[in-house]
DNA sequence: CTGAAAGCGCTTACAG
DNA sequence: CTGAAAGCGCTTACAG
């Protein structure tokens, strides 16, 4: 009675129909009598059997499961991942699951070849890339899978002459956000903390929201109070130094990132400043320490969760041939404690 | 002579061998003369062929992948995985990768009854259970796993009438670790806040530490100090409140978890108390904010990396059919600002 | 060293 | 509404 690994024949021959019946049952068919299909599913549960999905998989060409590749930045040596990602990932896991997806989860290197293996392989139906904003950096990577007919979408800007699909941030709307709140509180000398180039066309989007924003004003970007680095790390207390040490005044830093905003906090006040007394600080990513830092981090939030569900609308609507379109999430201002706006 | 998506039989006829001879060439078979070999698999590398997973798992009854699964804490109202959990991913992913293996994600609830699907469907060879800690709740799953012979690890406590393998961390060294160095700088009067029963087994070993670095000292556990309550949320600031509302004298506190800690810290200070100067406080698991919040916390933290790949070599082995080893984890002691060991 | 053949467990036209 | 049959693309004894 009891099958160690049981097959849909083994439950046809307990119920007395042919596999077939089985197979047409387990799937909900309306081509079974209910009367059979209950019996079949009620046999099926007792048994604990479930479809075997690599046959499934061979005879429908699916397997129902997506591909989120991170990419690892740190080429290998530590294993952290992007915490901005990670905190997608359980929106991602969870709307995938709604939908009837799973989600196999991989760290890529740059080195890595084997973006295209995951569709090619049929171990899954589409790719979701995280970390692959930078579109110069990874521009042959993604013709080679879009030459491959591999389906994905990509968390990152919108660029014309990129293929496949993505979604990403209004990062224009956000520097303009951070920076007209700033000048809304008074201040006007804004230093600039980040990147302003195409190597990293998000950041160089929320420089160009800056320059909006102080447009509207009738201000100019004072390209003295522009720190403007390729090397995103310790940014924060190099900008500063830098800005220091150039005898620059400034009432207030937009800088790209939280990291970078947390990092240039710490330096502004190590060297006798009060953040916000004498100079406010905003960030971008609302990344969890950013409520927690002293002061705690004005800084602008993209909805991560709309994010992430849109991801997987995306790539779940290119495999089922759904129309899919780019789009762009509307960031909000997150007011806290740096920018002196609250008591 | 390109193929939209060519199969092993398409290399084959290009190659003018048999397509079983291209199975065995891909797979590195001895069987196949050297030249022959090199032969397909530069055939193959051209045509971007992949071996079809859904075929060759059929066939050979694995799936060369680990199903993670997150207990979703929050019964699926938010999507935010505990972050220490989600700090192991990356080196899971990491290190299954390394023995072959993807990884599948997905968050279950306590109601969720298809934790067995994963292997019963072939979709995955086996599970790593993250959240499951809880021994007394989870039981029912666990034993119904077992049951199903489904091969998981858990991360959690090892007791001994519990199914499965696990890894874990040595609780009990990381209580006494904790409370003795509180002692040797000199701290007498040590609250315990957290929880003692069965209810949460790794908690419970902290304090068995806890006692035991006492005794070692030649001094009582008092009952007094001990904050004990089934209920986290909010524990440090209930915590603290409950000890001063009681007029208990204390000037240490060990906190079972960094987030009791930090909430601890926070009631404390908004009480008037001077962290570390009047009140030590060490908590438990080193979070990233353990090294951002004022001042920054002293904690023990569990080496993730190594748990980690202790995990996943757990059910690696578990599948392979190598003998594996439920196993503890060293915890180790890092020094900050909040037990006032350093100026 | 290589090939012919069986079979893994499904899904789905086709026939009734 | 149900069954018999083909076939998805591999892997691996078996035979040579």
């Amino acid at each position: 009675m009891k099958v160690a690994n049981p097959t849909s024949r083994d439950i046809a021959d307990l119920a007395g129909v042919s596999q077939a019946t089985v197979s047409r049952a387990l799937r909900n068919s309306p081509l079974v009598r209910e009367e059979t299909r209950n019996r079949i599913q009620a046999i099926a549960r007792e048994l604990n059997y479930f479809v075997n999905r690599n046959a499934a998989g061979l005879r429908t060409h699916q397997s129902n499961t997506i591909a989120l590749l991170l990419f690892d930045e740190t080429g290998g040596k530590d294993a952290q991942i992007n915490p901005f990602f990670l905190s997608m990932l359980g929106y991602i896991t969870r709307s995938a699951a709604e939908l009837g997806y799973d989600v196999l989860i991989s760290m890529q290197q740059l080195t890595d070849d084997w973006h295209i293996e995951y569709q090619a392989s049929h171990r899954a139906d589409g790719l979701i890339l995280l970390g692959y904003g930078d579109y110069m950096t990874y521009r042959e990577k993604l013709q080679a899978l879009s030459q491959a007919n591999t389906r994905f979408t990509i968390w990152g800007p919108t660029i014309n002459e990129q293929p496949g699909h993505s979604i990403g941030c209004d990062n224009v709307a956000g520097g303009l956000l951070a920076t007209r709140h700033l000048l809304g509180t008074g201040r006007r000398s804004i230093a600039f903390v980040g990147n302003t180039t195409r190597r990293f066309p998000e950041l160089a989007a929320r420089y160009q929201g800056y320059r909006l924003a102080l447009d509207d004003f009738g201000l100019e970007a004072r390209p003295e109070l522009r720190v403007d680095e390729n090397d995103l790390r310790d940014l924060g207390r190099r900008g500063i130094e830098q800005l220091l040490e150039n005898g620059q005044e400034f009432d207030a830093v937009f800088a790209v990132t939280d990291a970078i905003a947390i990092d240039a906090i710490h330096a502004l006040q190590e060297n006798g400043y009060d953040v916000p007394g004498d100079v406010a600080v905003v960030g971008f990513d609302d990344i969890p320490l950013a409520a927690h830092v002293t002061p705690t981090l004005t800084t602008v939030r993209q909805d991560i969760r709309e994010a992430s569900e849109a991801l997987v609308k995306g790539i779940v609507g290119l495999i089922e041939g759904d129309p899919v379109e780019s789009s762009l999430m509307e960031p909000s201002l997150i007011v806290r404690e740096s920018c002196g706006a609250k008591a």
